[in-house]
DNA sequence: GTGAAAGCGCTAACAT
DNA sequence: ATGTTAGCGCTTTCAC
């Protein structure tokens, strides 16, 4: 490996040419109060004279922190890469690091061999904290991050008693929104597309639903629930199943966008038309449907501050270490796109 | 900042409790050769008992190495993100790294601040090498790390004459054999809609195609050629223009997938068959084609390859850094999927 | 305000 | 095969 290159200037040096002490130097470097005037100048310029750059490996030692914070990115092939609202979230987190923070590090954790040497760089002290995105309910990470003591917070949750900080969007709230806002509009036979059974926000929606129809005095029976993955074939799939069983359904939630995608898709092959027959809502996850569906009416998920909202827990966990989890729901918005 | 959980056991204390000494417990640690069975052990059942994780700051202060090797996405706005390009290529730089490799660290270098940041956080020592994507012609990001005696590798290169190792597909060999394939299906009319002029990319893409068209004794005037912008919009746009100026056009290269899908909806807008009337071949940076256009024939880059040499020169680098620039220009190929 | 000195926890070279 | 030692370059008291 790459030994870091040999006669780089030290702290030592500069301070011998500046004619001071490295304790001096070092204030320079960190613009720590209580240095002369005329000193910091002197030694400024030895560091550009020498081309000094501190060692942060050196630092780190000494200084018992690492300036970085780690967002790691699970999923075994992450498609989600290629999301836009992967995208979205990465860079609203980065806008929240930006400024005086510590520097972002985004990793990729695909397997079990990975997941060890993340572990290890972690635990190792090179990163202050980390983020953890669309962690499956049977991810360990979050657990073992937790026993190393290392702030750690979630983006979304792996069940109802998390046992680390997280931030997650009002997904049942979102989905009672929705689905009151189809009954506003006259839909009655209203029926609805999950995600992933295993996974917590798919729960959280599907309760949603059932709650909004309870509470307007319709019940739910199973055959109006049909169970998606969260693709645009699971979506597809799905609404056909809900048509065969119910031709007259004219209202559906979809548990997110991809899964909206499809339903529309096997609607027109139905022959059915949106929104005049059926009504469509999607949660817009992945922003995708600006482009694909435009009009339609979405739940939408306040991107923008889940990252900064988790950004900051992160700092304030990385400040004082403390024994509580912070947890953050943030409401979601109904973003109405046509007259159905 | 968080201090590193502060009774975190030391290799010292290890050393301590196997009843050996610190060097021995190093070597077990880095599984060096030349301990005895039985010693070994009992240092492997003091470090679980003791639950012990190296110090990696310690370890890179006194090994001179990181362990870590950097990806620089750049771009202000990084919409690339959201591609499947950039995906694909992250995975095969991830896979090309996966078994004992450093740890793989993604960055985002958006603003000058950003770049500071990680400059000052690459020369710190903190990673070993750095790969860079999509650098801009007028990115100083690479020269300053060559500065810095970092290795460097880039995906793609900035002009005809970079001064750092690179790999980079074929590109005006690509644009050949695509016009190749147009001259051979017939077709005489072909236009080609550029990518920005000011990118090193987009020239050899656009040499090519003339270099084609010469050497089938074509010339190639001014006005077959069309300024796009590697966008779906601008694909559109210069489209409509070359369909203004030349309403016999039958071929088409496009210098991007994007551009290609511009250049099939104005075709289409027009009422041109494709590829009955006209021909379009596009590159696929942006594997994007397989859904929008999966008939379409394109030029593919083979971005497996383009990671796993770019993780292999960057290795070497490291391993041995040298004064020579590596240059990798790998083969794209002509993937047909319809009988123009 | 500034210098000196004591670590931070590890690797690697050198003894043994 | 294993123990010992000398740094790696910085931060941070603690004197002055």
């Amino acid at each position: 490996m790459g030994r870091r290159h040999p006669g780089a200037p030290t702290l030592e040096e500069v301070a011998a040419r500046a004619g001071v002490g490295r304790g001096t130097v070092s204030r320079v470097v960190n613009n720590a109060a209580g240095v002369k005037e005329s000193t910091r100048r002197a030694v400024q310029r030895a560091i550009a004279e020498l081309g000094y750059v501190p060692n942060l490996a050196a630092r780190s030692l000494a200084g018992q922190r690492a300036d970085a914070v780690a967002l790691v990115m699970t999923e075994p092939r992450w498609r989600q890469f290629a999301e836009p609202f992967f995208s979205e979230i990465v860079h609203a987190i980065g806008d929240a690091l930006a400024g005086t923070g510590p520097q972002l590090l985004l990793t990729l954790v695909r397997s079990d061999a990975e997941r060890r040497r993340f572990l290890e760089y972690a635990r190792g002290g090179r990163v202050d904290g980390v983020l953890l995105m669309s962690v499956h309910a049977d991810d360990p990470l979050p657990d073992m991050l937790a026993e190393a003591r290392l702030p750690t917070v979630l983006m979304g949750r792996r069940s109802g008693d998390e046992r680390v900080s997280y931030v997650d969007a009002d997904n049942a709230g979102g989905a009672r929104s929705a689905v009151a806002h189809l009954l506003a509009t006259g839909r009655r036979a209203i029926a609805t597309i999950t995600g992933p059974p295993d996974m917590y926000v798919a729960q959280c929606r599907l309760r949603g639903y059932r709650e909004a129809l309870a509470s307007a005095g319709l019940d739910t029976r199973p055959s109006w629930v049909a169970e998606g993955d969260f693709t645009i074939e699971g979506g597809h799939r799905a609404m056909t199943r809900l048509l065969e069983r119910h031709p007259e359904i004219d209202g559906v939630l979809a548990a997110s966008d991809t899964t909206a995608e499809g339903a529309l898709e096997a609607l027109r092959a139905a022959g059915r038309r949106v929104p005049e027959d059926v009504a469509v809502i999607g949660f817009d996850d992945f922003p995708l449907a600006e482009r694909t569906a435009p009009r339609l009416t979405t739940v939408r998920q306040p991107l923008e501050d889940i990252g900064r909202t988790m950004v900051q827990l992160l700092l304030q966990e990385i400040e004082e270490p403390s024994v509580a989890w912070r947890h953050v729901i943030l409401r979601t918005e109904l973003v109405v796109r046509e007259s159905a």
